[in-house]
DNA sequence: TTTTTTGATATGTGATCACACTTGCTTTGA
DNA sequence: TCAAAGCAAGTGTGATCACATATCAAAAAA
């Protein structure tokens, strides 16, 4: 019987190819959603439509209604009593709500991480950091979308170390949350261009190479908290100013 | 001009009158399926079809599809490469991760709610408690169902005093993660009737009347921990018996 | 007897339509 | 001149259909 031979033919081929996967509508939808939330592409308070968003995603109004109700569950998106959908407002206590529970949530999974973190892990995030760096570097073209991209890859290549399939779609839901939000923020900084991001994603660098748990959660709570304190003033003094 | 008179009149309205609400069909699947999962209604591993979903719940299979993407998202239920949906099942690892993140997540909830629940609140838990005590005094009849609804409505009396809109969404995707998993442990429990959950509860309550955080945390983690340890115990001999 | 093929049924996905509700502007009446 | 009624366009929701894929059992081949 050539059933042997079969098999190991099957398995050479199995070898050469990836398997292609099936990403459905929904899915792409779902995806440049989050991309564009996360990445700040939609102001706060801002009104979506179905047929708006199909239209510019040029699909029909099926996989993104589907794709908007996840976001609303996931309180990425908020679903108004007219049943129209909008991107949640920003008020003082959403901040402090929101930085709260990343601190909370990303600084546990940081110090998992950091027991876990070979040195593959971090030559991957050191090398982040070297793209990081050279982006600066060309300082003329500022920007932002890139900036916003990196640091997510850097804290998610972390998160990913951290081994918990629990904790990382919370994480996941936070930014999508805190998203529409520190855009301003981000790009505020960048704007100013004088507290160097990557000074703060250093430390964190550092305390993950020698396995430092405390170091590294302090390291990040001071990273994720800055664009919070600063729209913190921001809005505080915008307040003071209306009265 | 009888425009105060009409005014006056819409007034008197208005407070007869509940405002009736629009819940949609997709709403109350989400919730019928939110409901039997943290019920433990729904084995591990069982796999759900919209349409026999939609057959069951007697709607289309539209509102059904919504739902089951929402709860997916939540990874209260899991997407199949076939793309077929299943409750996801249970492993060791997958329960020490939930464990870990409910300590967590519960545990700043209940602390922070410890300084901002009121006498009124405090009250409220005891009367659930109570009905409780009311429950198991007519022991014959076993209501595991009673049970894990009165259970849930004691926790989430006291998360809801957290005053965090971030941290409750979390919660409930947590008990929506563990409810397939804990069901068995609270029928166990219930079978076994010899330590009692009350007794974990009252704990929680006095740490609580006395605005003692530390306390409440220390006494919800032990409550939360039983029907998880419980678990844990019970696969690792249906492990060891397998080999 | 065991394995492969094949065909029928079941299932998820996306498109389209009908309906109800909301919204904003125009028109009407005071 | 201004507020209220009315109308039209826009929008979300649910139902149904078409199509591609998956599943599983029966039939055919080894």
């Amino acid at each position: 019987m050539q059933k042997a031979a079969i098999e190991r033919n099957n398995e050479a081929i199995a070898a050469q190819l990836a398997p292609v996967g099936r990403e459905t509508v929904q899915d792409r939808v779902y995806s440049e959603l989050r991309r564009a939330l996360i990445g700040g592409l939609f102001e706060p308070s801002q009104v979506l439509t179905i047929r708006g968003l199909a239209d510019a995603l040029v699909t029909s109004t099926m996989p993104v209604r589907e794709a908007l109700g996840r976001l609303i569950t996931e309180k990425a998106l908020e679903a108004l009593p007219n049943r129209s959908v909008r991107v949640p407002p920003i008020t003082l206590d959403r901040l402090d709500d929101l930085l709260r529970a990343r601190i909370l949530i990303e600084g546990e999974a940081i110090a998992l991480a950091a027991a876990r973190m070979g040195p593959r892990q971090i030559a991957t995030i050191e090398t982040i950091l070297g793209e990081w760096d050279e982006m600066r570097a060309l300082k003329h073209k500022k920007d932002v979308d890139r900036e916003v991209t990196l640091n997510q890859s850097f804290h998610f290549e972390i998160y990913r170390s951290c081994g918990s399939a629990v904790l990382i779609p919370m994480i996941e839901s936070l930014w999508l949350q805190s998203g529409p939000c520190i855009r301003v923020a981000i790009y505020a900084f960048s704007e100013a261009g004088e507290v160097d991001t990557a000074q703060y994603h250093r430390r964190i660098v550092t305390a993950l190479a020698t396995q430092d748990a405390q170091a590294a959660r302090e390291a990040l709570v001071a990273d994720i908290s800055r664009p919070f304190t600063f729209l913190r003033h921001k809005l505080q003094s915008a307040a003071k100013d209306q009265t």
